[in-house]
DNA sequence: TGTAATGTCTCTAGTGACTAGAGGTTCAAG
DNA sequence: CTTGAACCTCTAGTCACTAGAGACATTACA
């Protein structure tokens, strides 16, 4: 049995985001000591190992609630975590898409002023005053 | 001479988030009727549109706030707002980076389960289960 | 001119996933 | 037994909005 800043300082998670995912329902309520304080074992080592390790690839709070549930009942069908995790897949191939135009039309600014001249001169104001010097949609 | 309901659908920009910006000072306060209505003119619709257009491609609030300054001292030089972008375009880069690593990992999940199996063997749930299966860092 | 529909006003509170801080209590080491 | 670090709860703040309540203004049409 240890600390919540053991379990911290092992998972790489701040010790006030391992309340608010208890407070969220993520971890179950923690064993207490006389003195109110939280105590965990490997249970709630490996717990919140899944969660932080589903936050990393950007799993949301909700997502991982129901990947948790799964994993509580290891006989139903998978087939809801892989959707979720197909979902998340999709939205991260969106994200990736966006932020590439995003780099492109940056660049294209960027190149554009020297940073040398003046305000009034300045491509990137230019571009950003008037969306038609842009090459693409965004 | 026109209401907040035009400018919003000229700019694409919601009513209220339009008094958003007003309130975060990106956009100077409004002229009013005697009934105490927004009125907005060319000047306004332009303004709106720079932010937009910077919100659109990730420039925070406060990034923007920033670029207006410089806009409206046309003789200092451009150098902070080619930073601006420069930094932004940094941000983008950085961001993109990490979603790759993210699209990988979730590929190869997804990959190794059909979602026809029981969650007990259901790879995507080992897998957050246990970082070691992973390929790489994330 | 009357009325009804639509638009606008301010204000407060909610979103997601935390983070920061106050003010108080408990624990472990020496 | 004392000291100091770690812990507790609670509230409020972050970012960039979004939603909703309840009241007032404007506009279109009869």
């Amino acid at each position: 049995m240890f600390s919540i800043g053991e379990l911290s300082k092992r998972t790489k998670v701040k010790v006030p985001t391992i309340r608010y995912y208890e407070e969220m329902g993520l971890l179950a309520e923690a064993e207490r000591t006389g003195g109110n304080q939280r105590r965990y074992d490997k249970a709630g080592l490996e717990r919140l190992s899944f969660i932080r390790h589903a936050r990393d690839l950007g799993f949301s709070i909700e997502a991982i609630l129901s990947l948790i549930e799964l994993q509580e009942h290891p006989d139903r069908s998978c087939q809801a975590a892989t959707e979720i995790a197909t979902s998340q897949l999709t939205d991260v191939r969106a994200k990736i898409k966006r932020l590439r135009a995003l780099e492109k039309e940056l660049v294209r600014m960027s190149k554009g002023c020297e940073g040398d001249g003046v305000a009034e001169d300045c491509y990137v104001l230019a571009s950003l005053a008037d969306h038609k010097l842009c090459n693409r949609q965004h």
